[in-house]
DNA sequence: GCGGTTTGTAAGCAACTGCTTACAACGCTA
DNA sequence: TAGCGTTGTAAGCAGTTGCTTACAAACCGC
């Protein structure tokens, strides 16, 4: 057997993202209060002092994974297919995928500087969604759009239930599209 | 002056009820992690052994302002009008008002017993939801319009986002119902 | 090789958590 | 009034939390 590396040493950057990784991980999981910096460390395989010294505080290292998260999907993707590809990447519960928006569900009791961030978030997906409508309200038409995506992410992640949380997405898509057309074109 | 008797006195109904009041009351501001026993038996003007006498634990206790909560307008609502009146008397933030939601919706990284307390309300509300339509697929549709009412929430109490927080609830009524009469009309 | 910086580690601190226990005060019944 | 269950209180226990510190080991320029 040839030798692997099997322990990471003295790489700071790939220490640094292990650690965004477990953390965006056991948030999404567990929700901020209750992970703890330990098993975040123990996920990543490093230790929690450098949780500290690469980050600063929980509350910080929070931040950075929503924001990381966040801003992904909106950066890739085109303004008229944002509402589609957002419910489509939150129905499907495939592995793999980003899981930024259970972080951001579970976390809802903490407030602290996360909640800017937060809002910040709502605030780039809602703005992209207003383009969608020329009414004169665009921008209430498109919270309530994102507050739907929110909803049915934090029925079908959070509370689980049925039968929405295993319908077809393309059922759901249907449905949701359909309606949502309903209340971006009546003009206001 | 009259002595009034300021301090409740081995009145253990009354004390109990003041638990739960201080209970809901913080629960709903901060979510269940971040509350604490010693600061709901402060608020409630009590010893926090009690609270584990009456209740048992935290979490029982948090199980029955849940529940006690929300069956409330379940009971008193005709369900034609459900949806428009559970979506206005979450919109209407004036003082006063129930805000178990706020707890339900701030206390989503909670696991344990409080979660089949959450699954059941919402079944309970999407059960009257679906005899809304006569589509095949009623559930889902009546889970969805649960879940609109419940991102509403989500986006007006805890991320604050506007122009959705402080939106009129007039014209958020006209626009939500407007789409989910879309929703539920069109037959599957 | 050598000094200084960077990276990783172990241990611990102080505060807080849910919960328990031992006990005092009260009020009803006999 | 004596006895006794109920209600309220003070103190503490054991475990966990975020975060800090003191130190060892690896790396880099010289």
């Amino acid at each position: 057997m040839t030798e692997e590396p099997q322990v990471r040493k003295r790489d700071a950057a790939a220490t640094k993202a292990a650690l965004l990784d477990a953390a965006a991980a056991l948030f999404a999981e567990r929700g901020f209060d209750r992970t703890t910096v330990r098993d975040i460390a123990k996920v990543a395989g490093a230790n929690q002092a450098l949780l500290f010294r690469y980050f600063g505080s929980k509350d910080a290292l929070f931040e950075e994974v929503l924001a990381r998260g966040g801003r992904e999907q909106i950066a890739t993707t085109p303004p008229g297919e944002l509402l589609g590809t957002a419910l489509r990447s939150m129905l499907e519960s495939d592995k793999g995928r980003d899981r930024t928006l259970d972080a951001y569900l579970r976390s809802t009791g903490h407030d602290s500087a996360a909640a800017a961030v937060r809002r910040q978030l709502g605030e780039e997906y809602a703005k992209v969604l207003a383009t969608l409508t020329d009414a004169d309200d665009a921008d209430l038409r498109a919270d309530l759009i994102l507050a739907w995506l929110l909803g049915i992410g934090l029925v079908r992640e959070i509370t689980g239930k049925e039968p929405l949380a295993s319908a077809d997405p393309d059922a759901v898509c249907r449905l949701v599209l359909g309606a949502a057309r309903t209340l971006l074109e009546r003009s206001g």
